[in-house]
Parts: C-alpha cells; structure tokens; sequence
DNA sequence: TCTGGGGTCCTAGGACCC
DNA sequence: TCTGGGGTCCTAGGACCC
C-alpha cells in the first residue's frame, strides 16, 4: 500500500495574472480578432497601454506613442482600441468572482491580479488547482490566465512572467522545489523582479549585481541600510521568505487622484481652470462614493516635458476649514490653486486634482476663528450631492456645476477615437447576435 | 503635430517641543 | 545668553506598481 507523505507546513502562493488583460477584454467580444495584431491605447489615444502577443513579436513597446508606431499598424492591420475601464473593470470583477469559488483567500492585486495562499497543500495539488483555475475562468469569462506558484509573493510574481513567455510550461510554472527557484533568478535581469524599477536598476548594474540570482545572495541587513527596507524585504523574498504584507483594499485608501492629459495644450487660466475643476468635479463623486469626507485639496498643473518649449510644474495644496464631500466646495478652492499656480507663457499639457486626509464623519474641531457650516447647511449639502450623483449615474453629464461648464460643451479636453462598446455594463451598448 | 492615469509606500528634512 | 539631543509630526518628493 502507498503511504501518504505528511502535509507540508510550508505556505504557497499561486498568482494569476491576464494575459494582456485590456486586449483579451476586447476579443471576448469580438472573438474574430484572436490570432490577430491588437493594441489598446491609454487615454486621448496617446500611448500603447496593451498589446497582444502578436504586436509584441513586432517589438513594439510598452507605453509606445501611439505616432510612432503609425506606420506598423497600417503595415501590419494592427486593430487598435481606445481603453475602455467601464468593460475592462467589469470583466475584472467576473474573473476574481471565479477565483473565489476555488480558492478560499483571494487577494486581489490589480485589476488583472491576484494572490490566493495556499497552505499545507503538495505541489502537485498545487499544480492541479492552478490549472483547473485557468480552465474555468477560460470558459466561464473567456480570459486566458496564467499562474505561478511559489513560497512568497515575489517569487511567485517571477514564476508567471516566466509562465507567460515560455509556453512549454503550458500557462503555469511552480518553483516550489529549490532546483527550480535558483534556475529561475539565474535566468532573470533584476529588472524583472517585483520592485525594482528603473532608478534601482541602474543603482544596482552600478554595483555588478545583473542578476536576480545576484541579488538574492545580498546582505539584506547592509542593502536595507543602504538601500531601503524595502529592498531588503525583497531579497529576503526572493530567498523564499514570506514577507511582503499586502494591505487589505480600499478600506485603507489615503488619497483620490483625478488627473488627465488635455487633447490640446491649454494657454489660458480661465481654460485650466474649468478642467481642473472637471477634475475636482471626478474625484469629489469617487469621494462621495466611498462615503467619505476629505480635508485637503492639492491641485498641480504641468508642461509637456519634451520639445523646446519652457518647461513648468507646480503643485499647491489648501487645508480646508472642516471636513467636506461637497462638490462646490472643491470647485472653489480648485479655482483659487489653479490661479495661485497659473504662469503666462506656458503651454499647459496636464491637470491634476488630489484630494486627501479622509475622515469617515464629517465631525470636526470647531475653531472660534472659522466660519462652520449650521447642521440644516451640511444636511442640504448632502442632499444636492446626492440628488447630482444619482442623476449622473444614469447618464453621465446629465448634471454638472458652472465652472465645469467649458469642457462638456465643446470636448476639448479629451476625444478618444477609437472606443469598444461597454458591452457588460450600458443597456445601450450590449452586444447584438445576427442570425 | 501626436508621449497614460491612477495609486501606495518610504524617506528626508523642517518645525516644534521637552 | 548660549548650547544640545531626541522625539514627534507634517510635508514634499521620489520610486515603484499595474
């Protein structure tokens, strides 16, 4: 009779990650397209957010102006898309669903992410969930996966990239045994390693250390000190030490960013001032979303950081008197940062509008030099708020304040050309079925 | 001519207090 | 009047992520 091996104590993570996830989102629609050259582009249709493999055998980059790959695309009938997050977030969401009816702890990473730990399981249970994983999120949304699976995060993080771009291992690649792992840093650029961006990059070629093989050898004590914690914890990672705490979402989140690249660059402070204010408009709605209140606005406008012409950014911020959700308040203080900030002679590329220091209540210090709002104020302001949130969520635009007014009207701000339907979230826009 | 939009975390440095 | 160190809090900015 076969004896059982014990269980193993040790702890496992599979992570699974969309194989170009905006791309894919797009063929579950149009199925016709699987087999060709598709890009998705970020906003104003500037720069090349995602690219099915087929474009990536074409060398096309990451983040590549959407200018410059111009002549490929016509060569080469790329099919190009405008994002679409309404479809994107909403394909999301049916994927980690599918998650969590075969995993009991799915923490989702980003919107084409997500870690699931795993305890006392055999490597080869391991291996048969993950490819079961694939398998039915395949069928049921229609989005190829692939995982990896390893003793801490980061690992696992190396273990799909590598399951994603050498396809003998058929979409999943475990380094749960010691043999694998080292072959797997030794085979891998430190660039490739969850944490290491540019700067650190160079910082650490600088050094001789090429590898992520190199890297694991480190002191982490000494490249902590020198370096960062962070670093350190990611040596300690790449040594199979679990140890990268990831924050439970959004109950914790610090700050709401608004921020978007204008269609055309903007000369005027009346013209910056209405898009920031748009902008304020977008991030006081999420705020209200999240049913919270902020204290703190910051505004930044910039220039274009190429060409010759003179370059100019700055960024202000402004405590409020007391806690607020209340859009018309932000648009005030919008106006007032935009102007503080606002240089002639700039030719401006870009707002963005922070909102921070949250509160869950709008209870607040009363302070006898400043001018609080009465109860019957804060419960009316609660009312136009809610009343502008609803009619906007059935049709947005339907409602918007004054200072926003410019940018509705004539679509200066932004125009992308080449939007997919919301398929899954817009009654208007399902998909039709010919006979 | 045309170059993303969100976020988080960490660190350094200044202000202030004891 | 001058000298000092350590702690906390806040902010700005950098680095990184997808």
């Amino acid at each position: 009779m076969e004896t059982q091996s014990p269980k193993p104590s040790q702890r496992a993570y599979l992570l699974a990650d969309c194989n170009n996830f905006f791309v894919s989102c797009e063929r579950v629609f149009r199925p016709d397209l699987e087999g060709s050259p598709v890009v998705v582009l970020s906003n104003n249709d500037g720069c090349v957010v995602a690219r099915s493999a087929e474009v990536k055998a074409l060398g096309v980059p990451m983040g590549s102006p959407f200018f410059k790959i111009q002549d490929l695309v016509r060569r080469h009938h790329i099919v190009c898309f405008s994002s679409n997050f309404d479809l994107y977030l909403d394909i999301s969401q049916r994927v980690m669903k599918v998650l969590e009816t075969l995993c009991e702890e799915v923490q989702v990473y980003s919107v084409d992410e997500a870690f699931m730990p795993m305890h006392g399981m055999h490597e080869q249970e391991l291996m048969g969930l993950a490819f079961k994983i694939i398998k039915t999120v395949r069928n049921h949304v229609g989005v190829p996966l692939s995982i990896g699976i390893a003793p801490s995060r980061t690992l696992a993080k190396l273990a799909s990239h590598h399951a994603k771009t050498h396809s003998e291992n058929r979409s999943v690649y475990s380094v749960m045994q010691q043999g694998l792992r080292q072959r797997l840093l030794r085979e891998n650029p430190i660039s490739e390693i969850w944490g290491v961006g540019r700067r650190l990059n160079e910082q650490l070629q600088d050094e001789g250390i090429m590898t992520a093989w190199d890297l694991s050898l480190c002191d982490v004590p000494a490249m902590s000190k020198r370096y960062s914690v962070v670093l350190g914890r990611t040596i300690a990672e790449l040594n199979g030490v679990d140890c990268v705490e990831l924050e439970p979402p959004t109950t914790t989140q610090a700050q709401i960013m608004w921020s978007r690249t204008f269609k055309d660059r903007l000369t005027e402070p009346e013209d910056l001032c209405e898009a920031a204010c748009n902008y304020a408009a977008r991030a006081a709605e999420k705020l209200r979303a999240l049913g919270r209140y902020a204290r703190r606005i910051s505004v930044g406008i910039r220039s274009s950081y190429f060409g010759n012409e003179p370059r100019y950014a700055a960024s202000a911020s402004l405590n409020l008197d007391y806690p607020t959700a209340d859009t018309r308040t932000f648009l005030s203080a919008t106006r007032q940062l935009v102007l503080q900030l606002y240089r002639p002679g700039i030719r401006y590329m870009k707002a963005e509008v922070l909102l921070s220091d949250f509160t869950d209540t709008r209870s607040f210090q009363s302070d006898l030099f400043v001018a609080v709002p009465s109860d019957e104020e804060l419960k009316r302001s609660d009312q136009v708020m809610g009343t502008l949130d609803s009619l906007n969520a059935k049709k947005r635009d339907t409602v918007y304040l004054g200072a926003q007014m410019g940018l509705v009207k004539d679509k200066r701000f932004t125009n992308p050309e080449h939007f997919s339907r919301r398929y899954t979230t817009c009654l208007d826009e399902l998909p039709e079925i010919s006979g």
